[in-house]
DNA sequence: CTGAAAGCGCTTACAG
DNA sequence: CTGAAAGCGCTTACAG
């Protein structure tokens, strides 16, 4: 029997902390603490205050201890969009890591328009998140300004760091656009094209790796990139292929900037009856659901984006844990993957 | 200058309502009210503080809010899987009402496991969300139970419900999959395959459909079910249409409940050199994205998971609000669309 | 229609 | 290693 228990129930009929400790004899802080964990409390007490907790069925309120202590367990994620394969596999990820840990997700799609991500970051930031994981580098001024601000741990993800102080895992784009074109110009190719939808940084870094790979080797010819601001689809790959044949009946290659837009391209080649690759070589970026099903299967870029999202998310946990990660920045890298389509 | 002032500065430096209430020179409740856009305060007062509130550029802090009011601006949303493009679409839409009204999505991944909800929701209502969101009827007992004792207002998503005192924004799965396969009768089929994967409680009440059209017509026949419990993609429709090939070659027609089983269905054909629709008609469900880009392309059920989003998350929205919602369930209904593959 | 008081459930310094 | 006090920023009854 405790000797200093007084029932002295709540309103709200919630079981709290100061039950635990009074269940377990000692006071409301040092259960606190002991259930957070911290160092500098006796073993014993540690025991006796858990097996409280548990038998008693004790919940923290998130919010209390968001109130009292100006950090909340929420982590604001923002990725362009739902829509894409790509960032839904990210977010998986990202949630297998960080729920464990305690921390639930507040995921906002921008739309790849950073007003729309500063709205967000604004909104958010009013929720005092524990951390920030936000997609690439491209952001308002006022955006960068309201993450320095907040002072909150921050990951980048997709894109590698390209200054100091700044947290990211991701892998260079460019250099992934450079491979795949580099690979193309080896099977012979000479006449490739670059077809892009979306426009979004990542796709004009990989842009980039195409003209220097074909630059190297003297056979950039910008009549042969067919760049579009929609978002990408099926549909407008299919789209491009019909456009690229009409305009330039002698590629003989095309670097879709999305597997999405090559998949579209590669049914459309079928309908028209274009023979791929011996007429016309295709390849994709980011090996999505469904390449290796194509007819013949899609050349592609693997990201590995269940690494990006794992990777980042221990970073974040590490960084809002106040421990220094091993790196501040990680290339997690890609692959290619060649198949009957090139 | 205000006659009340006195800067008491906090030490988080943050604005508070105190700091807007003194502005306006009124209490501290009277602006909390004003703000919240309460009924009963004076509209003078009103203007009065929310200039005031503008001008310090206040936020009110979430965490605060819901330890006071003992409830939080979070929904919490439970769908089985992130990486079926129907519930991405459904999340979209949901976001979109729930968002601008104030309110965050807890989103949740069930992977279709009854345990994983449980322990999902259990930590959820941990967080104090207004409102909860969940997918279909198909729960363990002590879930049931927690949304039930939580008082929450809650919206079932999918189905249609089949009680009373539930709110559901659905169709009905077992109608639009027998209408599919009432199509497939009508256009002279006789040997119809229903081939499956997850064998969700959704999916199986489109069997069920599939069955009692098949039934009214005389021509149910066992055999010519194909279900397996893999999660559903491509690959294994391309597996599915093999199997069926070999098993049953006399099959006429093949109803996929899904639209990817279908696309690799439709794919494998190709490769196959299966005429479809001459030789076997293929339709799918849910009309995902490159349905229409197939070759042929894919006859499908359009499932409106948009509406179904957006009108839950308005129901959600009213009853948070202490609103009666004009209909407890309701059938957005289902839309055939037939292309080339039947 | 408006306000003073109390309290939501926790953690942060500050002592010892 | 442990605790008493104060406070985080808001809202809920309760008065008037």
């Amino acid at each position: 029997m405790s000797k200093t228990s007084l029932p002295r129930r709540r309103a709200t009929g919630r079981i709290t902390l100061e039950d635990v400790a009074r269940a377990a004899e000692v006071s409301a802080i040092t259960a606190s603490r002991a259930l957070r964990g911290q160092r500098s409390v006796d073993p014993a007490l540690v025991a006796r205050v858990q097996a409280a907790a548990q038998q008693l069925g004790y919940v923290p309120d998130p919010a209390a201890r968001a109130l009292a202590s100006a950090r909340s367990t929420h982590v604001a994620v923002l990725i362009p969009l739902l829509s894409n394969a790509l960032f839904v596999d990210l977010l998986e990820a990202v949630q297998h890591t960080l729920v464990p840990a305690g921390y639930q997700m507040m995921i906002g799609v921008t739309h790849y328009k950073p007003e729309e991500e500063e709205a967000l970051l604004r909104s958010y930031l009013a929720h005092r998140p524990a951390g920030l994981l936000v997609t690439g580098f491209d952001r308002t001024d006022a955006a960068r300004r309201l993450i320095e601000d907040s002072g909150l741990p921050c990951v980048h993800l997709m894109e590698t760091a390209r200054v100091g102080g700044i947290y990211s895992v991701g892998l260079s784009q460019h250099e992934a656009g450079r491979a795949i074109t580099e690979h193309l110009v080896s099977r012979g190719h000479r006449r490739i094209a670059f077809a892009a939808g979306q426009l979004d940084p990542r796709v004009m870094q990989r842009a980039e790796g195409y003209r220097s790979a074909l630059r190297a080797h003297g056979l950039y010819d910008p009549a042969l990139e067919l760049l579009t601001p929609e978002p990408t689809s099926m549909a407008l790959g299919a789209r491009l292929l019909e456009r690229l044949l009409r305009e330039r009946p002698d590629a003989d290659a095309a670097f879709f900037c999305n597997d999405d837009l090559a998949q579209g391209a590669l049914l459309a080649a079928l309908r028209l009856q274009v023979p791929v690759p011996q007429r016309l070589a295709v390849v994709g970026f980011n090996d999505l659901n469904g390449s290796d099903q194509m007819l013949p299967p899609l050349t592609t870029v693997r990201t590995p984006r269940q690494q990006i999202g794992q990777q980042a998310a221990t970073m974040l946990l590490q960084l809002m844990r106040g421990v220094t990660p091993p790196a501040a920045c990680v290339d997690v890298g890609f692959e290619l993957v060649l198949r009957g389509s090139s």
